[in-house]
DNA sequence: GATGAATGAGTGTTCATTCAT
DNA sequence: GATGAATGAACACTCATTCAT
């Protein structure tokens, strides 16, 4: 739907006749593709994740893989990038914009239960955004998925609370998606059977940070009323 | 007990008569190595980590790391390893057998002021611990370094609320542990001028943490005390 | 049964459907470059044996090279194994079973002529050979060759010495098997003009050493047949 | 007394002052140089042998080694190059001008007593002579051990067949030369249960190439006999 | 003389990438 | 489009040799 198909397609042959069914098939193949990264990683790691693995894993050729890649990096990339773009679209869902939500802790709830499954569905994608720093390449990438899905959820924040500066909305978003972030790859990847615990740590500290927030809120509500007044020659009095 | 790094050292001899100063030219050659490894791992990451480079960012030849270290994976280790046992002095330190120290939260921040400077100066280490798991000839240290780290601070907390299971403490102490080290890794390598507001929400976290665990604990007691008057009987009547 | 070298092939894939041709290619390259480790090893010796050159000299990039071979050591014992093969064969072929050859020095002379071409075909196999033990990783090879080629000739000469014991028999198996080998390399390696007097004296050798084997199976006759009646009771009388 | 020191002494330094203690030490270390590699060759063969483990071997530094030798090759050389002259003098010395002796069966029986605890003594040397022939800068000094052995061997035998063509006793003593070295390898480093059956065959062969050249040395004089009479006038007429 | 830390060319091996088929 | 053999730069590691001490 929203995918811009970042870099994918071959794109280095001039359209040729038929285009539909084969692009359909290319992106199938993509898919496959992706999947089977994924897969690999989940199962061997980065340091094992060549070029021969995911062809094979996807049931290509090594060729083959480059005529839907330009390289690797490009897999890990589009790997990464649609991720982000489910991030994105699950949490853009949500916004209080649009579902009229005015709880902040209810908020981020939602956020936590929207972003939950994408840990657990798509295998080694969790994996991979944790090593995604390790791959200098990636970097860029990895600081993108942080700014975009960051700075949705701050702006969302902010409509919750929107006295608190924008700063101030960063960095909690940035600490909420931290809290959620590592205490899902704890639960997911290595202590399953603790899942529940770490729900209730992460709900505590969710819970702690939001109450924080609105008693920020109310302390610049009452300080830009009283900076009102002040600038403002006291009215009703005459 | 005490050894910091028992890892390497050339030691091809039994020690000799007087051996002390090439010795201590080996363990100061042995820092350099590390420090620059350091570096290196924090300029370009795990990936572009060759002895090569290693060996060039602390002057010497490739041959040269190989006296020191007996391969590079032995290199990390020992970073890691000597970051591990700084950690474990750090905290073993101000166990609240040795400081009295009676209050969860006061202690937990000890931890965490203890802690910080450990990710100031040592450079690199802190990337390089959050990618151990990536270097599966590490992953055998990044679990004993868990397992050690987290099994001292859950040691603590467990005396301080002593009716709370070990299994809470345990997960509790993770909480922290990933809290503290996250939220660090942020304000020192990702945003250093917010690290004031990361310090204040691992605050707000922590004390919301420790509030529940002391709210647990209470339970756990009252649970008790309700427990052994059921089993024992009914003193006094009779 | 009979496959004389399952050693290596690609074979990433399971045989597909029409294979042959490409399998044919790489059957073909196997067989070049176990011809070029061969002229390597006659020109520099083993020391000298990089893979590097081994390549180069097959017409193949380094890289191509491990497409055939998993290491350097598999090209060696792949020479030496196939080599072995064809001994084997070839000694195999004239079993006196086989042959029905009644006479134990037509046989050897049999034996050396089988064998003699396959020193002259093969370049390098003769030093390889004689120098398998100085590589550790092929020193079963070395052993099994030896036991496998001795077996061999050993069970023939049982057959045709019956008497001797079996010990006696693989003694001078590898007696003969040293004298042919040895002699061979000094009158193809190393002295050519001479390798008619050579011959001479490997027959006399040989010619002594059946002769002392049927004296000895003479003596082990009578020696049973003496036996033998001690053990029944006397036939005849009665 | 004969060595004449082939390579060995240091000889880069102008001789010192009180230069007999000194050098009396420093072939004392050339000695436990030789030894130490020797036993090191013994028990990892060639393939493992560095100056580092030569020098720890002889109790000396890298450094050290260098000092009595200019270089690694220079070592092995030495080795081999001694235990040349061993056999040199050995056989030397049993050579029938100096014994008078007349049996050519009895000198070779010598000749392999006399070799026999040169293999068995010097711990490695017949394990390096094998492989003399994978070291390439050795291959000369094994052209020479040949050559000079077999020259002595040669020359000889000879005395004792005069009528047999140079060419021939070189073959000879080339083929006995073969059969002593290898069935004394084969029964002192792989089979020494059998040492009895090899020493067997090698008395069997021997006596069988002594045979055989004393009935060439009788055809060759009486060819010549039947030569002089024909080239000479018939000598009894006068 | 003696030491052993330091050197660096050289080795086996891997793997992203290309290209003839 | 698809293949997979071929490439070759890059890596971890070794070891004969040197040289400041």
């Amino acid at each position: 739907m929203d995918q811009p198909a970042p870099i994918t397609r071959p794109a280095h042959k001039p359209p040729g006749k038929r285009r539909i069914p084969q692009q359909e098939r290319g992106i199938k193949t993509i898919e496959i593709i992706l999947a089977a990264a994924g897969t690999e990683i989940e199962q061997g790691g980065l340091a094992k994740l060549t070029t021969k693995r995911i062809a094979a894993a996807a049931g290509l050729s090594v060729g083959g893989l480059y005529e839907y890649f330009p390289n690797k990096e490009a897999v890990l990339h589009a790997l990464a990038s649609r991720w982000l773009e489910q991030f994105k679209d699950a949490i853009a869902a949500i916004h209080p914009n649009l579902t009229g939500c005015k709880d902040l802790f209810r908020y981020l709830t939602m956020v936590y239960e929207v972003v939950k499954p994408l840990y657990q569905q798509v295998p080694g994608v969790s994996g991979l955004i944790s090593l995604l720093s390790s791959v200098p390449e990636l970097k860029a990438l990895e600081e993108e998925i942080d700014l975009q899905l960051n700075g949705l959820l701050a702006d969302a924040i902010h409509c919750l609370v929107p006295n608190v500066s924008t700063e101030q909305c960063k960095v909690v978003a940035r600490t909420i998606t931290i809290l959620d972030h590592y205490l899902l790859v704890e639960s997911i990847l290595r202590d399953p059977d603790k899942a529940a615990l770490y729900e209730d740590h992460r709900r505590v500290c969710q819970y702690a940070l939001v109450t924080n927030m609105l008693l920020m809120n109310e302390r610049e509500r009452a300080a830009m009323l009283v900076k009102n007044k002040a600038d403002l020659p006291s009215p009703g009095l005459s």
